[in-house]
DNA sequence: CGAAAAATTCAAAGCGGTTTGAATTCCAAT
DNA sequence: ATTGGAATTCAAACCGCTTTGAATTTTTCG
């Protein structure tokens, strides 16, 4: 059924050597050689095996993702875009994603062992948090990663993509006060991850260039599921002197935050505006020629996507140096935000 | 840092035979060996190289997980719950998880390759397709393998976990006719998926029970997303002969629903009723003293939970016969449903 | 034509484990 | 003290590929 480097070798009369140099594209070995090795390859159905390839050569051409369990990203189908945008890549570039659910405990644990037996080549850095551990590991057994985000503002000693949080969180809140908005609403991300502290920096920024004061009272800070909005979004209303206006750090919490409002008889883009940042998910799609929602939009996936072009090409050429791309989001006006009611 | 088999059986002065064995818990080493080894092992940091192993020993420790790209599937967030679940299973079990994300066409080829290469001892098989060619090839190329779902009712030749599909949408559709609704409408999933066909069958069934015709204009099948939700309700309600009553078949569609239904300015529970599937998703619980569905409910992070024991048990005892569970859902009742309104 | 240079090809030694078949050691029984 | 068998241990082959250093063939050119 399918044959090894041994007997393609001696089907064809040459010694190991020269079959493996020409399969694996070495200039010494002769264009005709090289042509009666392949065909024949094909004919006997030669696929090498991979297990002895990384014996013999020490790279494994797979790439780890290591996710912490119970943690609330595996759990986050941002988490799913993203890998999907990924694994796209990954296997159009030959290579094999790991992917290790480890209780947080072992986190650390499970760097070291998939790096020490030399399993991956590489790794994916999820979600890092203000003072991430994990860079500082990877940095030190000098093993090849990209981070989905950054750590701190000024680190550029290693590669990594995000987005510009605090810009567009700026530039939202500038909107919504333009509108005519003076009691703005945050329904953040958890603040331990850089993201979410970015974003409620753009958010202060606006709010003080527009001389509102903030409030701690409608300002939250939770994992971003569809109930934490509906909830604050809840409480909000209930108060004595309710946001106009709420800005939210992703789709599934503006669909909490919808709910309440409609239950509450409001109608959203008249009595109530919202501005959403949206991941594009690709289950919840906030399209149509009026979005559902205006929102800050930069797809996930395609982050997935570029991350992972970005640690291939760390992976193959090493030494290079580390590389960043800070994309800007895409403000799209839908029907959820309309000028602030007198 | 670090030492190999070699270095270890050198420290020691015995044979690199007897290490191995020493390791591996074979009978025939002496308890004071085993004991000196296994304290040297400690004390060098002796950790075997996997690839070594993979290639001596032709197992890899490793299950795969292939997903269509550009299918719905990755895309769906309940996907990465059953993931989150499988992969627990896996660490714990000592396994490592490799995912493949490939275009369609490319799926059945990526199997072949997968199981030819030996990088895998088993895969794990998910959303069967009403003749799915993949269980004919794993059983063909005798690969363990465990489906998240069942491919034809009658066949028992492979292992499945499935949830009993026909009768939960049975229970929930008499439950609604019970309630006094006589227009019940259906927003199911694809219908190339065999969930989804055993869902329309049971509520098929309840309808005929209760004396009701099906009326295709209130029967949809799509991916469950929230938008196809909101769509198809949205199209329900401007029917001459609107449907008291919904049947959902995910949490997604039926929050799209919702919107729909609470945009009209109707109020769920009381002027129309929703009973949804709810896979209890993390990121969109459905939970709290009255759930806001009435919902059949089925963690689908356990059923991955479960999958990933029944896999590792026939990797591990092949010659096995094949095993089968099917899990009936647990009717909660939440504030969605209510009498008809007559 | 012959020697030096260049281009190919090769045998053998890894990579780091497991496993077979033989060799030792140990111990009770003669 | 022998001896035979059970209990341990070992040297070496093997898994399937890459790569080093030497050998061989081909080409170039005085």
């Amino acid at each position: 059924m399918s044959v090894n480097l041994k007997q393609l070798a001696e089907a064809l009369g040459i010694s190991q050597t020269t079959v493996s140099r020409a399969l694996n594209g070495f200039p010494e070995v002769s264009e005709k050689t090289r042509r009666k090795v392949l065909d024949m390859a094909q004919q006997l159905n030669y696929s090498p095996s991979p297990h002895a390839k990384k014996l013999a050569t020490g790279k494994s051409k797979t790439i780890g993702h290591v996710v912490p369990q119970s943690d609330h990203m595996m759990i986050n189908p941002l988490f799913s875009d993203f890998i999907a945008g990924v694994g796209e890549v990954y296997s159009g570039a030959g290579y094999d994603m790991l992917m290790s659910i480890v209780p947080r405990a072992q986190e650390e644990n499970t760097y070291h062992k998939l790096i020490a037996s030399k399993r991956v080549d590489g790794m994916m850095v999820h979600a890092p948090l203000v003072n991430d551990t994990r860079i500082a590991l990877l940095q030190k057994l000098k093993m090849p990663f990209v981070v989905h985000g950054r750590s701190a503002d000024d680190d550029d000693s290693y590669s990594w993509l995000d987005i510009n949080n605090r810009r567009s969180f700026e530039r939202a809140t500038r909107f919504l006060a333009d509108l005519g908005h003076r009691r703005i609403g945050l329904l953040n991300g958890l603040e331990s991850m850089t993201f979410a502290q970015r974003r409620r920096m753009g958010y202060m920024d606006a709010l003080k260039e527009a001389q509102i004061d903030a409030d701690p009272q409608i300002m939250f800070s939770e994992d971003m599921m569809e109930p934490y909005g509906y909830r604050c979004m809840h409480k909000m209303l209930a108060l004595a002197n309710p946001p106009t206006a709420v800005l939210c750090s992703s789709i599934l919490p503006a669909l909490g935050a919808l709910r309440a409002i409609q239950e509450a008889g409001m109608e959203p883009g008249r009595d109530i505006s919202i501005v959403t940042h949206d991941d594009m998910l690709s289950f919840l799609s906030n399209s149509g020629d009026i979005p559902m929602f205006t929102a800050l939009r930069s797809s996930i996936k395609a982050a997935g996507k570029r991350c992972a072009e970005m640690l291939i090409d760390a992976i193959e050429n090493p030494g290079m140096e580390p590389s960043h791309e800070l994309w800007e989001t895409e403000l799209v006006i839908g029907g959820s935000t309309g000028p602030a009611r007198s």
